[in-house]
DNA sequence: AAATGAACCTGTTTGC
DNA sequence: TGCAAACAGGTTCATT
């Protein structure tokens, strides 16, 4: 194994040299956006890929890439290259049992696909809040992993004013907010996700959900619904992306 | 407590 | 053409 450099965003855990050489993968899964790597015993490896973070399997023998920061090699000849051309990504170790208490993850909450996440759940969530509804859907605590997108897209979809006060949303609208968040992540996930420069499927290809894209990076344009022009505003220092006349 | 803005870093695009 | 500013898919931290 081989650090190119102690840091990404955060300091690289220096333990990761010493306890994972030897070690057999068994699994790979994610809790939000963070990729968990368990192996056949010991330690779980815990890696966030930011915004322009890739790995790669690639042969041991292959050059050093540009913005390779870590190379894990393998038994059989390969390497598990991790590239990140702006370093917002971040690793971490855990055990398996510690791993609900993580830092971070303790204060995570429900996946967006899950049965967690409810009409009821994100109704008791914005009660009483006066922030941008959108600012609540990025907002880990209330529901984890919807992006800048995917928050625009479906507000779009649900037809809600991204700077509407979240605690003043109606039962039914809240219902079509949940409905188009999970629908908007599906379809997403089917297209292979959103390719706007970095991204990359696991076969490194694109992904294609950029041509479903209704409002986001569409200032200007004609919306597909009304007509009128897609507007842009800056949220929490973000940009989203709205239609004036479909959302309210 | 809740909400906003800055920070992390590099590359690309936009505007003067 | 050249340079500077703005902007980019995420998350955390500090400040109002």
């Amino acid at each position: 194994m081989a650090l190119m450099r102690d840091n990404l965003r955060f300091p690289l855990p220096a333990s990761m040299v010493r306890d994972l050489p030897g070690l057999t993968f068994s699994s790979v899964s994610r809790r939000s956006k963070y990729l968990l790597f368990y192996f056949d015993r010991g330690p779980v490896l815990i890696w966030h890929l930011g915004m322009t973070g890739q790995f790669h399997v690639l042969s041991q023998s292959s050059p050093l890439g540009v913005h390779e920061h870590v190379r894990i090699n393998m038994e059989n000849g390969t390497a598990l290259c991790y590239r990140d051309t702006r370093r917002f990504g971040y690793a971490g170790l855990s055990t398996p049992e510690a791993l609900e208490g993580h830092i971070w993850f303790n204060q995570l909450g429900p996946e967006p696909l899950g049965d967690i996440f409810s009409a009821d759940y994100l109704i008791e969530q914005c009660r009483g809040r006066r922030a941008p509804i959108k600012s609540l859907l990025m907002n880990a605590r209330v529901v984890a992993g919807v992006g800048n997108i995917y928050a625009s897209e479906a507000l779009f979809r649900s037809g809600i004013h991204p700077g509407r006060a979240a605690g003043k949303i109606s039962r039914a609208r809240m219902t079509l907010l949940v409905e188009a968040v999970r629908r908007v992540l599906c379809e997403a996930i089917a297209a292979g996700g959103s390719t706007i420069s970095d991204f990359v499927q696991v076969d490194g290809k694109p992904g294609y959900f950029a041509h479903q894209f209704r409002v986001y990076a569409r200032e200007g344009k004609p919306c597909f619904r009304c007509g009128g022009a897609i507007r842009r505003m800056v949220q929490s220092g973000r940009s989203t992306f709205y239609c004036l006349g479909c959302q309210h």
